[in-house]
DNA sequence: TCACGTTTGTTAGTAAAGCTTACGAACAAA
DNA sequence: TTTGTTCGTAAGCTTTACTAACAAACGTGA
């Protein structure tokens, strides 16, 4: 086979030379990347840096995988054994890992002594400031799973009041714990920046309020805050096989958390996820709280929701299908909206939470057909739209979830 | 200041029980996190690894601040002198560094023998399999810069026929220079995996294609491959402050690429920044090639513009605004499918690659009015919305970074 | 019963990596 | 000429994870 590759030669001065075939191509001059970027903080790595990258992955393989002998987690890790045992001295040290005895079930060689992370030794404090009307808080084991719940009402309060009304929460819950507390972690509304600064919430009144360095001080404990439905992602993705997942947070407001490649995404203004005020459609809508006309939020939020159903009449003969109707619409809306992201980020799982009621039905299959209906069926056939199982709990389980990941490197 | 803070209790065997105020909190069990999922490939760190992690760290600071001591590297990484020495002892035994000579400037102390990657020490060969009509290739040096060209017509090439031209260009390419050649990346349209597998580019009649092997075998070489549109973003990446960038490629089609948080986005079945064949609006659209009304690529598509431009009457009276019209249109496409990805991703930098006389007036700016207007003013303050100033390089020099940043961890 | 193989966890020693300390070389300024 | 500064390198130390070897403890099969 013969190809006619036609080539032109650019000399080393830039001026172009023609060599064999003559070919004009326009081409730009070649300037050099850019050195005027700031070097990235990708930072050095030290020995200690792997060791404790090492430690967290030991710590990683014990939580997920369960109780295990030196030599399994060794296996899991690649680690010799010997290392595994260094490492794991290290974390019973620290009381986080326990030895549990010896393994029952027979077999050839010396029997194992089995370790596991000591679920019980550790408490977590989780904070939710994303309902409306209270605060609620909870202390939440290793494992998830809630101990204690405690909240208070927040109606109205603002500023500085709601600063407080957290801390008596957070104060309230360190009290009916005697066990050690890692950390805590809280889920604020609003624009929240990686040092845990609420930029702005509204709803709370809240501007540069540091949150974080607040509590840090208050509570002499490790702190960490978030936006709500990012917290509220990291939950979901504690119970997901996905790395790359989004997560839809309908309540008084409609906010979305987003994980990509098994790290959240934050934003280059630390609003991602504020999909709330984005339009939907070209025919207009429902005028919103911001002044714009077809918000996200004003097809979808609960409040419109339950008062578009609230004027139905109830004993009319259509009124489930009218109900359906109304669902379905806010449904497809959700669907127009999200079909762009989906189809950007190819994702292959989106979740909703919120009340059941309202999305788990007609809105939920509505947003379905609509996502099928407007993106490429062969990039996205395996795309999955669920309810979250963790209810109205993900945002406190979220929020040990940071804390977990921030503070040992595991999730 | 006195709150009233509530609390329930839950017995740690899971049956709630109360205690001072009682409370009816609704809650699901609280289920451990699951521990099915598989144990992340997160792998252990060996110290080598971090000795090529600090190397790269070493290389890419001369990369990107040009020439300068030994000292000024271990001040710019945090590495001390005495390690950056054994480093860079190391890079110039390679040849990627070479030392420059003493320091011309007069200062106190002696004399710095400056030092700076040999740039001419190797080149790389870059191919854009993304147009229409030809494949394009380049030798490029390790700034970016286009030493030669080729390119071979591909028209009604398919299936091994492509496949074989592009070995043909390589090939030629490879003859056309006596310099080392670190490696060789290839933009290629369509689904491509990351083992450079094309999984899916029906404009070549390309199934499973296992380009990334095949050239490897064939030239012996390191090869990368991935989608034109996701090479093109790492171009414009290397040019730009930003670590958070979408770049959209209008040509025969739509595309776009993405980098968050500097890594660029992949997508779990490979087809991330596939926005093509999205639909626009609610108010139906031109009829798509895919078969749906109102696809990005319907209203946006090079030959689609070119087309509704074609029918206009240059010799009338309002030509100008008449061809304005069908571009603002066009860009409003664009913005409405914008507007739901940038909110969700928070991006402050959205980059336009493709015909400047098309997409860089009427268009651009009605884009930037339609993502204005249907996005939150303040969470997306500062976006920028530009065309690219790699024109139609930007493929090639893409793979020239993507063999740079897997070869040498530069970028 | 008893030698043998298998598995576990530990001890001892080694290689790699980056650190601190110390030092000679080379220059500017006083 | 003296003093102070900066650069690059040499030597030795610490940390880390590795390999090799081994004792303990168990099942298996002759």
């Amino acid at each position: 086979m013969t190809t006619d590759v036609q080539r032109s030669q650019v000399s080393e001065t830039g001026a172009p030379t023609t060599g064999g075939d003559v070919l004009t191509v326009p081409f730009a001059d070649a300037p050099i990347f850019t050195r005027a970027r700031a070097l990235r903080p990708t930072g050095k790595v030290l020995p200690e840096h792997a060791r404790s990258h090492n430690r967290s992955l030991v710590l990683q393989t014990l939580y997920t995988s369960g109780a295990q002998s030196r030599a399994d987690v060794s296996r899991g890790t690649g680690l010799t054994r010997v290392t595994v045992s260094d490492l794991v001295a290290d974390l019973i040290a620290e009381g986080l890992v326990v030895e549990l005895g010896q393994r029952e079930d027979a077999r050839p060689g010396k029997p194992a002594t089995l370790i596991d992370v000591d679920r019980g030794a550790f408490r977590i404090i989780g904070i939710d400031l994303s309902e409306h009307q209270r605060f609620l808080g909870a202390v939440v084991d290793l494992d998830g799973g809630i101990v204690s719940r405690a909240e208070v009402a927040c109606a109205g309060a603002s500023g500085e009041n709601a600063v407080a009304l957290v801390v008596e929460l957070v104060r309230s819950l360190l009290a009916s714990t005697t066990i050690p507390v890692l950390g805590i972690g809280v889920g604020s509304p609003g624009v929240v920046d990686t040092l845990g600064v609420v930029r702005s919430a509204p709803n709370l009144g809240w501007r540069d309020i540091e949150l974080q360095s607040r509590l840090q001080a208050e509570f002499a404990l490790p702190v960490h805050v978030a936006n709500d439905a990012n917290v509220a992602v990291l939950a979901e993705h504690g119970a997901s096989l996905q790395d790359d997942l989004l997560l839809v947070k309908v309540g008084h407001g409609v906010g979305a958390g987003l994980i990509i490649g098994g790290r959240p995404v934050i934003g280059g203004g630390f609003a991602a996820g504020e999909i709330g005020h984005v339009v939907v459609g070209t025919d207009g809508g429902p005028r919103c709280a911001c002044g714009k006309d077809g918000c996200l939020e004003a097809w979808l939020a609960v409040p419109r929701l339950t008062a578009q159903l609230a004027e139905l009449d109830g004993d009319a003969p259509d009124a489930a299908s009218a109900r359906d109707r109304i669902l379905a619409e806010a449904g497809r809306r959700l669907g127009i909206i999200l079909a762009p992201v989906v189809g950007a980020l190819n994702l292959s799982e989106v979740v909703l939470s919120g009340p059941a009621e309202l999305l788990d039905g007609a809105l939920h299959d509505a947003t379905v057909d609509t996502l099928r209906m407007r993106t490429m069926a062969e990039h996205n056939r395996d795309l999955r739209l669920r309810m979250t199982e963790q209810a109205e709990d993900i945002v406190l389980r979220g929020a040990a979830v940071m804390v977990l990941s921030g503070q040992l490197g595991v999730s």
